[in-house]
Formats: structure tokens, sequence, C-alpha cells
DNA sequence: TCCTAAATAAGAATAATTACTATTTACCAC
DNA sequence: GTGGTAAATAGTAATTATTCTTATTTAGGA
């Protein structure tokens, strides 16, 4: 269901921002992908109605998107890679305002299985769950995001 | 359960890889840590020990302990921010090979709760599977990795 | 002990993201 | 509708993570 452009306008003007034909074209390409774009995906797309377009805008939407509650950043850690050597099945709970990334055990997690129908056409070789959240240090400071480390 | 030099030195060398003292360091500053700790982190943790250490033998490093399998990674699109504005509750399956993400609707992966233990201590916002393979195009190729896009 | 292929270190190159600044534009008050 | 103002845009520069290149060193087998 994508949102008109009355719609969208609307979310942007609750939240005292400006409503453009920029944000609405990256809007409607995001929206009209299952492919899960990249930031570069989505200029090159828009770039095509809009010439004058710039990175800049795409990044600046797509935090107004976010801040919304329109779209979400499903690359969690793309900043910086992160590793682990538990190789232990385990799982993971995410703080989103300060990134910490604790551990997780549990069995019921550790047997999810995909349906049949998918497990056919993947070879699966593992799984892993996220909580998402705030962690008691953060939680007061929820609506305050955290700089660059 | 840390390995112990020989330990690690017989899995390099199984794989026809050289165990060096540098990697040895790496290797226990990040099953050392329950930090998932990022490149830079351990570079200038094990820098202390080896003061020309260089972040490129870091990166060695870590690609020579994913391909032993003894660490992973956990940012698995790190290279490049993804987005999504389908807000419907849904999950991933991801391509480990081309970094295809499909979207994986099951009603059961929805309502998995965290442990009331866990739950207090943070503030969920929500949660997300990933199960992770290749997809039936890389299937036949799964060992040969895939360069940059 | 010697040889050789692989690892290291140091620095340059690349790519994604963020910051900066002048110009333009949305939208509110009148 | 007009004008004022704060925010958005575009273009460019700066920054940061990662990869590449090359000369030197070293592990491990002969």
């Amino acid at each position: 269901m994508l949102l008109t452009p009355e719609q969208l306008r609307r979310h942007f003007q609750e939240r005292g921002l400006k409503f453009t034909s920029q944000r609405y074209a990256i809007y409607r390409a995001l929206a009209g992908s299952t492919e899960h774009p990249s930031v570069e995906d989505l200029y090159s797309t828009v770039k095509a109605s809009y010439p004058t377009l710039s990175m800049n805008t795409v990044y600046n939407t797509l935090e107004s998107l976010k801040e919304i509650g329109i779209a979400s950043e499903i690359s969690l850690w793309h900043d910086k890679a992160r590793f682990d050597a538990n190789q232990a099945s385990h799982h993971h709970l995410v703080c989103l305002r300060c990134k910490k990334i604790e551990d997780l055990y549990d069995d019921t997690l550790d047997r999810l299985a995909l349906s049949p129908k998918a497990k056919h056409r993947y070879r699966i070789t593992g799984h892993r769950v996220e909580f998402h959240g705030y962690c008691s240090r953060c939680k007061p400071k929820m609506n305050k995001p955290q700089k660059r480390r």
C-alpha cells in the first residue's frame, strides 16, 4: 500500500518536516521495490526523473522516513564490521542507540526452522534472531540519537 | 574455551595457512571479548603488544579465522546500508554470496518473545529473524566468494 | 640451513557516508 | 496572493572504513 502524496505530506508535516517532490519520488522508489535497495540504488533510480538530485538528498530523505516510521534500515551495523568468536548457537540483543550487542542463549530460538517451501529453494546454513531495543543505560535517552563513535 | 596456540596452529595448517604470533594475539583479543569488536577495536587492543601491527593484518587474520570457521561476522551488509519500506512484520532470507535479501512472512516467527529476565532489562521494540544460506542461483557456487559489486 | 610462498607493514587508492555552504523552496502569517 | 523564514537541496569537500599495492620479513617444509 503506497501512500499518496497527500498522506505522505501529512506524515512529514506532523513532524515539522517539509514535503518535497524529491522526497516523494524517493519514497516511491523505496516502497515500490522489494529489493531492499541501497542508497546508491535509490539515487540512480530517482536520478532518471530528477537529474539534479544529490546523494545528500537521498540520505537526508531516508533519515526522515526512518524518523517518521515509514522506512527502516535493515543493516544495523553497516558502518563497521563486527566480529564474534563465539561459535555456539546464540542470538543477539541489540541496543538501537549505543549499538551494544549482548549475547542471548535460548533453545527455542535455536530450533526455529524455515517452512518447507522456502527450504527447498535455499540451502540454509543457519539463522539468527535479533531483538532490538534500548538497553538500561539508553532507555531514558531513546529519543536523543547518538552521534558517530 | 580459548584455543591454545598449538590448537590454533593446527587449524591454520590444515588449511595451508601460516600461524603467526600476530594471528594468535588477534584471535585472543577476539575470543576474549564479548563485545563483538570491530576491526578498529581489535587493532587498538593488539597494537599495545605489537606496536608495528597494521590494520591489514587484522583484516587479513579475520578473513582467515572466518575461513577456518572460528570467527564470524555479525554485520552482514556492513558495506552498504540497505533500506525497506515494508513495515508489516516480516523476516529475511539472506543469500550469503550475492547478498540478495528475500522477505519471509511467518506468524510463528512474528510471535517470538524474549525471556522475562532479559525483557525487564531492555525495552524491546521488535525482533527479526534472519535465515542465512545460498539462493538457488548461488548454491552451485558456494565456495567461490563474490567480489565487491 | 636454505627456499619459497605466504604474511606483514606501510602507505596509497577506493567507496560509503557525513559535513559544509550557497542557493532554492515549502509553508506559515499576514 | 505576498513576503519572511527556516529547512531542504545541490554541489563539493572532508572523513572513515575497507581494499589494494609493494617491498620486506618470516613460517614451515625440503
